[in-house]
DNA sequence: ACGGGTAAGTCAACACTGTTGACAAGCGGA
DNA sequence: TCCGCTTGTCAACAGTGTTGACTTACCCGT
């Protein structure tokens, strides 16, 4: 109390939200979207429930903020379409595999919200639709690249449902 | 025990479970695990809430005991390895789709829950890598069946998630 | 310098959730 | 008759997200 009161008082609200969501950030991370309540984040953050929604509007925006898949795969799907396959996997379980697949896994898991999974298709159609259906020849390039992130999807499903019993 | 001669004789005891079991099959395939209350399946089995519990538990065992994956898939993991891929897609596009697609994704928007998540893992376990993998070969048989089972759950993924989206 | 406006934070409450224990009613067997 | 067992009802518990009223603390125009 004593801690928070001082930092409202040199700072502003603004430091306590960026508190309140970088707390957000790991329980969310680590414990998925139902089991993570907004007073355990306002806990963590040193702060007040009610404050947690002031300042975010709902524990779904809040999610939404704080939870965000910013992989950027444009080396990939810039390459060459003959080693895609490869590249694709590689990166996504080289390049900050931890991270990428906390955050999935949370976001799978709040699919409930429809939020949260209008977030994920569009998250899906702006990494790998979009910059892979024009590159495609032949029929159905746009379906030929929705099966690609479908297959990008399953992989990322296994490993985050699965956990350590499909790689390891 | 015998409970059969019981409940036939009185009637109403196994009776109102499986009405709850009607109410919950329902409930949960329409509005997911998360959104769905006990209160709500008791209502619509016109029950208390606290006889939900009674008779199965938990809300989670509820969920277990009443939205199963039953798809049997003996047909196509037995055929031609060759031809495995496209009758698997066809298999799972064809074959009652509503009803695999429903409780796909209302068990994939549960995973939250440990029970469900292991329930899902040993579903895609005896559906689709044990029988698969003894039928492989060449190196590690055991995680290319799995991956197959990942390319599924992929599939299945985008349908349920993308729902309209993909395929229409 | 002062008073008002506004952002930040606190507190108690709301309606809801899953779950539990105490208790009543019906019924078969001794 | 009483006993035991299942079936059902009721109220309560702790916990959830969220809201509104209220107190602060600060900045700014006069």
């Amino acid at each position: 109390m004593t801690e928070a009161a001082a930092s409202s008082r040199s700072g502003s609200g603004a430091l306590t939200k960026e508190a309140i969501g970088t707390a957000a950030r790991r329980l969310f991370a680590r414990q998925g979207y139902a089991a993570t309540s907004v007073r355990a984040i306002a806990a963590e953050a040193g702060a007040d429930p009610a404050l947690v929604i002031r300042h975010f509007g709902s524990k779904e925006r809040l999610f939404l903020e704080t939870v965000a898949i910013e992989g950027r795969f444009d080396h990939v799907t810039s390459g060459p379409l003959e080693s895609l396959g490869a590249r694709l996997v590689e990166s996504l379980l080289t390049e900050a595999p931890e991270l990428t697949f906390s955050t999935w896994r949370a976001m799978l898991r709040a699919t409930d919200s429809d939020l949260v999974r209008s977030r994920l298709i569009a998250a899906m159609e702006e990494m790998f639709i979009e910059p892979l259906a024009p590159r495609l020849s032949g029929p159905d390039p746009e379906l030929r690249a929705r099966l690609v992130a479908a297959a990008i999807s399953g992989l990322l499903d296994a490993v985050a449902i699965l956990a350590d019993r499909l790689i390891g």
